[in-house]
DNA sequence: TCACAAGATGTTAACGATAACATAGATTTT
DNA sequence: AAAATCTATGTTATCGTTAACATCTTGTGA
């Protein structure tokens, strides 16, 4: 790469000191004008670009943040880092992206490497592996600001942005026990997730105090995509016609639409002989054979609320641990057993 | 922020030089075994984490990449970046990702910043609004590692990824000819953007080379989204009978959703009264009522290529200018008129 | 007219790391 | 055994910028 232009040569081209360089650039008082724009244009003339390197390594500040997403493809996370790139831009912040790919070991090297990076603050949606939070904890114990989103870890003192999953699992199922079903299945994500717990509660909640008992075979790991969905679902069907159930519960829309293929292959109807809701209202949900009831998540909203409070806490005006909320929606469509909308 | 370990800590409590530290945690030769021990374990002890920051000024190299992408929510964009941080992870680099939301100011700006935070290299898909090419060029007068992708500017110099956009247009218009339409109309793009251009071009060379006339009343502007798509197509079909197209090449899929709307909405069907054809195989193309004819485009894979040429700019293995086109592939579904797959 | 404030600019050190060269001591070569 | 080579380590300068303090001018009020 060609030398680029330092402060200290537009200094000498002008015949002033470095230092009145830098504070002319950096619009700072007690400069002369006439000073000031003979610098201005001979940086221009020069083609000088601040070296924000140099910079951050004297004011130990990067205006940087770092982003760690389990996965990219899923609908869900584009929309919640465009939340996140808004703010970060309105703010002055640029963001690093990684992607742990679901792999805990990936995720632990992201995270090291944005802090060798110096950014700012790390947002992070934790990789279904997820073994143990001791790399969080000690990234708390160093006071680097941390906001989880969507994929939390509670407990450990890091504010948190994420949805009201248990609730919404709860009304979600509710919903379906409204319509008549009693003998209610779940899809469940991996328990060390948060949002595989906290749904799965939700789920029981309703269940229990509907005074609906729960059969344990109902509830079947399906992972967060179609596959997992499809494979979950077939479990469910092969059970005897006594305990089939009659409704399910999807941790998410892909694992929902796994289930629907399933169905589907299996030869039966929704809603008729298995009325099913989703969650995240992915793109496609309006769009399967039956359109697809589902809880939607405001993803957007989510990568906003993340991102303003990480730099609540890098800028130090609201530093304290946040667990905050961004609601959701049953979206009704006809999945559920509900007449076309 | 807790204030951080540095090597001369380090030094200091091991009684060793800073250099000798340095050494020991680079694994360079030349460092006793029992010294590099003894360092190893202090860095640890004392929670040492590598300062990047201040690496990168004296290498003058980041081992960071700048994406600039005027869209995220598209169904394409989060496919490529995936496809470049993987091969971005693979060689150690990170990337820095920005959103120019389509307009050209900003994207300006995004390149300032990228410059600034002196990343190796970078990797554009230009917006929509874009006015002029001079900051590309300045950026190529450096020497800086510049790769379009997708939408791309061609002829001053820079690498480009993206697929054989005329080409693929061309045999879609082509698909829609053998099935005996010969009103056929282009749902265009902006001329501005490259893929805007070549797709148009395409149509235009397959209905000249069938000797097929185009009514310029059948090439309309849409735009990329769902809402340009629609009201383009309410505007070819309000044409007087005798011109109104019996087909339609839309540039992109979100802008064929929105005319299969508009064509639903005027009580049409699909093929029947106008056939259609997308462009990039999103997600929901196959989930339409009549799922849709397109053109597949490899999203992950041109990430993959844009982020490999990049680094071998960056890396000066193949610096050279070189177009880089991804193949493409006719998704027959269908909207063309083909019977059900 | 003198002391003092304010304005404009300069000087020095620091941020945390590495490259390049320097220097002891140990080891090999002849 | 002297010279040459290697090994382990240290010293100094540097990357590009800013903070903090120092200096020099000019203007201002008593």
């Amino acid at each position: 790469m060609t030398r680029r232009v330092t402060l200290k040569q537009i200094a000498q081209a002008v015949g002033v000191s470095v230092m009145t360089v830098s504070r002319a650039l950096n619009n700072a008082a007690n400069v002369d004008e006439r000073t000031r724009q003979k610098i201005l244009k001979t940086a221009r003339r020069m083609g000088y670009r601040p070296n924000h390197i140099a910079k951050s390594l004297v004011l130990k500040k990067t205006f940087t943040i770092g982003v760690v997403i389990p996965e990219i493809t899923h609908s869900f996370f584009p929309e919640v880092i465009r939340g996140i790139e808004e703010v970060a831009y309105q703010a002055g912040y640029q963001i690093i992206l990684t992607h742990s790919a679901e792999d805990f070991e990936r995720e632990r090297q992201a995270i090291e490497t944005l802090e060798a990076k110096r950014v700012d603050g790390i947002l992070i949606s934790t990789a279904q592996t997820m073994r143990d939070v001791a790399i969080y904890q000690e990234l708390l114990r160093m006071h680097y600001p941390l906001v989880f989103f969507d994929r939390c870890v509670q407990g450990i003192g890091a504010s948190c942005v994420s949805i009201n999953d248990e609730e919404s699992a709860e009304m979600a199922t509710r919903h379906l026990i409204e319509h008549g079903y009693r003998k209610i299945a779940h899809l469940r994500g991996p328990l060390r997730v948060s949002i595989g717990k906290a749904r799965l509660q939700g789920y029981r909640k309703a269940m229990e105090e509907s005074g609906l008992r729960v059969d344990e075979d109902w509830i079947v790991e399906s992972g967060f995509h179609e596959s997992g969905g499809y494979k979950a679902m077939q479990q469910l069907l092969s059970l005897p016609k006594a305990k089939r159930p009659q409704a399910v519960l999807a941790v998410n829309d892909p694992a929902a639409f796994g289930a629907m293929q399933a169905i589907f292959d299996a030869g039966l109807k929704i809603p008729e002989d298995v009325a099913i809701i989703g969650f995240s209202d992915d793109i496609r949900a309006p769009l399967m054979p039956t359109p697809l009831t589902t809880v939607r998540q405001p993803a957007y909203e989510v990568g906003k609320r993340a991102a303003q409070k990480l730099l609540d806490i890098i800028e130090e005006r609201h530093p304290e641990e946040e667990l905050i909320i961004v609601e959701t929606q049953l979206v009704i469509r006809q999945s559920c057993g509900c007449g076309s909308s």
